[in-house]
DNA sequence: AGCCAGGGTCTGC
DNA sequence: GCAGACCATGGC
């Protein structure tokens, strides 16, 4: 049997990017700062370690196949967000938070990881979320390798009963999880929704689960699928409009306004105030 | 002990 | 359409 070996792949410098503040502004759940200050990422069944150098990410033991073909795309490093960073700062408000803010990416993530995540979030503080989401990939996802598991697929969990979730400790939204994953198998709920669907309608196509309303749909849609129009107004996001935004948001932001909302967001709970 | 956490559902007005 | 109770669990 033949091996190929895997070497370190490393990108070109990258402008606008910080690796920290993506993984860590609250938009995905399954990833590990390591002692090196790498990070161990996962996304459905890949999982990746990767760090930030000179301007330029280091992704270990990955061909670059791999890295053209999944992470470039899960990291969104082909957007320009210089020019959205242009565009958000001729706001003065925005431009406090996007300053703040710089080298937030939005994520591509896997789609069917983000609704489960998310759904697991409501009403739910960030460090359980993630030990819950743990707790559900090593109880019903496949081995990677060592300790390492795979999210859970839609089959899996559609095979379980709530009182099978007992251990991943969801409470009241394991019941949700198994209708999710049921809808997906179906296609009731769509995953792969196209960038052409208005976004009231692709939130209705993700409401039809139970326990996903319009916040949690506007997060699957902006941190999975590319809609940076989405725009998810959670308790923070709500108390940064009516404060600053009383009268929405100003129309020239709509087409990245789920960028801005990221930007506000990390600025509010992290930055000054 | 009571409050809150990247909410949503269900009921009642 | 909107307010309020309720939902499991755990950290503070």
């Amino acid at each position: 049997m033949l091996v190929t070996e895997k070497k370190d792949y490393i990108t070109e410098k990258i402008g606008c990017f910080s690796l920290k503040r993506t993984l860590e502004c609250g938009q995905c759940f399954r990833f590990f700062e390591e002692q090196d200050g790498f990070y161990k990422v996962f996304s459905g069944n890949k999982r990746v370690i990767v760090g930030e150098k000179n301007g330029r990410l280091i992704f270990k033991d990955t061909s670059e196949d791999e890295f053209e073909n999944y992470w470039k795309a899960y990291f969104d490093l082909d957007r320009d967000y210089e020019e959205i960073d242009r565009l958000l700062c001729t706001d003065r408000r925005l431009k406090e938070a996007s300053v703040y803010a710089k080298g937030i990416h939005i994520l591509r993530q896997d789609p069917f990881e983000t609704l489960c995540s998310f759904i697991i979030s409501q009403n739910n503080n960030i460090p359980r979320i993630k030990g819950i989401i743990d707790r559900f990939c090593k109880l019903l996802g496949k081995p990677i390798s060592g300790e390492d598991y795979a999210f859970p697929t839609a089959e899996s969990i559609s095979r379980c009963t709530v009182e099978d979730l007992a251990p991943i400790r969801a409470g009241f939204r394991a019941k949700y999880l198994i209708d999710a994953a049921n809808k997906v198998i179906t296609g009731e709920a769509p995953l792969n929704i196209p960038q052409g669907v208005e976004i009231e309608r692709a939130e209705e196509m993700l409401t039809v689960i139970k326990g996903v309303g319009k916040k949690v749909a506007d997060c699957v849609l902006l941190f999975s699928m590319g809609r940076m129009d989405a725009f998810p107004e959670d308790v923070w996001i709500k108390r940064i409009m009516a404060e600053n935004f009383p009268d929405g948001l100003p129309e020239e932001f709509l087409p990245v306004r789920g960028i801005a909302q990221q930007y506000l967001y990390h600025f509010n709970r992290n930055g000054q105030k």
